[in-house]
Parts: C-alpha cells; structure tokens; sequence
DNA sequence: ACCTGAACACCGTTCAAGT
DNA sequence: ACCTGAACACCGTTCAAGT
C-alpha cells in the first residue's frame, strides 16, 4: 500500500539551499530540512544518505546556478568577474560551501569554460590554463575575502576589485 | 582547598590544532580535546567560554605562526607567496580555519604589513593598498583552491602558481 | 513505497558537590 | 580554585511497525 509522497529531493535542496544562508552551514539540520518541508526527519533518509551528501547537493545546486550565470555573462574578464562577485554576494554560504564540501570540486570543472576561453583570448593557448587559473585565483580569493570580513585596513574595497581587473587586465595581454 | 592545574588553556589550544589538522574542525570536540589533556570536558570550561572561543583561539595561534613566518621571509613577491603557501601545506586546517572563524579577520591584520610594504615598493604609495590585495587575493584563492582540490583541469599547478608570480610582478611594477 | 515514533550514540554545556 | 559525575537539550541516524 503505497504512500503519497510528502517531499521531494528538489524541495529538500531548496529547503537546505535556505537554511544556510540564513546563518551558515550550520543551520542546516535535518531537524530544520524536515520541519521545513513537512516531514519527521527520519523520512529524509528515503532522499539522501545522510547530511554530507545532503550539503553536497546544495552545492551542487549552487554550482549549477553560478554556471548558467556565468554562461550568460558577456564573457569578458570584466564581466565574468563582476557576475562571479555578484552571485557571492547574493549567496554568500552557497558560495562558500563550493569550496567547503567534499567533492563540490568536481562539479566546480563546469564552470570553468567560459574562464578557460578568456584565459586563451587574453593570453594565448600556450598559457591559458595558466592565465585562467590565475583569474579564478584572484577573484575567488577576494570574494572569499570581502565575505569573510577580511579587509580590514579600510580604504574602497570597490576600487580595490577594479584596480585588480586593470592590472589583470595588464599582466594578461602582455 | 584549591586543587594543582592539571592543564593550561596553551595546552588546550596546542591540543585543538592538532585536532582540527587530523580531519577537519568538525574533529575538535570538547570530548576529544578533554581527553587529549587529560581532563573531563566541563574542565575545560573554566579556560574558554565555549567551543567557538577556542575554535577562534586555535586561528588566533595560526595567525601568530603566519606572522612570524611572513616577517622572517625576505619580503619580496615570490618570497612572501611561497612561504604563505608552504605554510597553508604544513597546516591546511589552521589555515582554512583563519578565514572561517568569526573574528579571526581583526587578527589576519598583523599579518598584512609585509605585503603592504610590498605592494608599496612595487606599485607605489598610491595604490599601495589595492597592490596588496590583488596579491593577497591571488594567494590565498590559489592556495585554497589547491588545498579544496578544485585544480581539476589537469596541468601543473605548480607552473600555474610561477605563472601567477610572474604576471603579477609585471602588473604591479607596470 | 514512503512515513512515523522510539531508541541509541554522540556532543555541547550547566551545575551542584567534591577536594 | 579547579575538578568531577550527573543531567539536559539537541542532533544524526537506524529500525521496526504502520499505511
């Protein structure tokens, strides 16, 4: 005698996707997931094999949405950037989490075209992989830093991020 | 009738460090950091207020550590950038755990003065500031990409870290 | 086939009682 | 003044029993 089912994976997620950016990864609990999605926690084992999986999953999903954003960016080093920097800002545990959880790596690959494709306008095959890397690097470490609160010797951390796009910019064509 | 100290909040602290790098800071439990100084766990409170004031009191120590390093490096770019990155090898957890902890940034700023001088020797007073963010941004992304093992592109990451080093020297000195 | 209550292990934290 | 056992709240997870 089946039962209706009550949840779904998808809801789960979103339930989850929720939770930590309203406090950190810490607020996602399978007491809280289930409470939001109108289920006793245990009935989410049915979903996913257990909470790791489950925050990889929001992970995952948080990858997803920066790749269909990034993808539909204009694709210059201006433009990935300030949209990179944009989803953190909206999704700021999300963002997080990506490099956090324990095989969201994988999955951070689909993102790295368009970044890859910049990589050999601006600095030739030879060395794409290479330039693409040091981009990813500096916008991941900065974004990483801002969120955490890390600038801490005032000045604009507005001009700081166009300062390094310029100098990228630079170091790149050269 | 007072009772000998059978531990210090420096032993507990060594204690936590030596936690979180055996598998992460969900490893430093209150249990597991008693027992490793051979004490009961409501002990332990008598030395910090809570699990997240030592969590923060282990970054604080990292900090320290960097510190030193940093200050005994030669100062220049690629001195600064390869003692920051053997450092975040030796100790991936404190590391990762600097830009993690609420209130761990103040104290990153002790950390920040050799790279200030860099950034002002090598792009000038003006944007001396902005310098040194560009190259602190791109140290700690790539370093915690490394350490996230999101470099799955293939390629040699460590041509990829030269790489950086080199473009970044022609766009701040430029 | 999904859902639930009950149960277990584990953890952070408090507190009264010991020395 | 520090230490402890006992206790409580909370969490992840399992499982037998329900529909």
């Amino acid at each position: 005698m089946p039962t209706p089912d009550r949840t779904s994976l998808i809801e789960i997620v979103e339930a989850g996707r929720d939770l930590i950016e309203s406090g950190g990864a810490s607020r996602l609990t399978m007491q809280a997931v289930a409470e939001r999605v109108g289920v006793r926690p245990p009935s989410l084992y049915k979903r996913v094999r257990d909470r790791d999986e489950l925050l990889a999953l929001v992970a995952q999903a948080t990858v997803d949405d920066l790749g269909r954003r990034l993808a539909a960016s204009d694709g210059s080093l201006a433009g990935l950037a300030r949209t990179y920097r944009s989803f953190a800002r909206e999704r700021p545990e999300g963002f997080r989490l990506m490099f956090t959880v324990e095989g969201a790596a994988e999955s951070l690959q689909q993102v790295s075209e368009p970044v890859l494709l910049l990589g050999r306008e601006m600095a030739g095959e030879d060395v794409a992989l290479e330039a693409a890397r040091l981009i990813v690097a500096w916008a991941t470490g900065f974004i990483d830093m801002e969120l955490a609160g890390s600038f801490r010797l005032g000045g604009d951390v507005d001009r700081a991020f166009e300062f390094g796009l310029e100098r990228l910019d630079l170091a790149l064509r050269g």
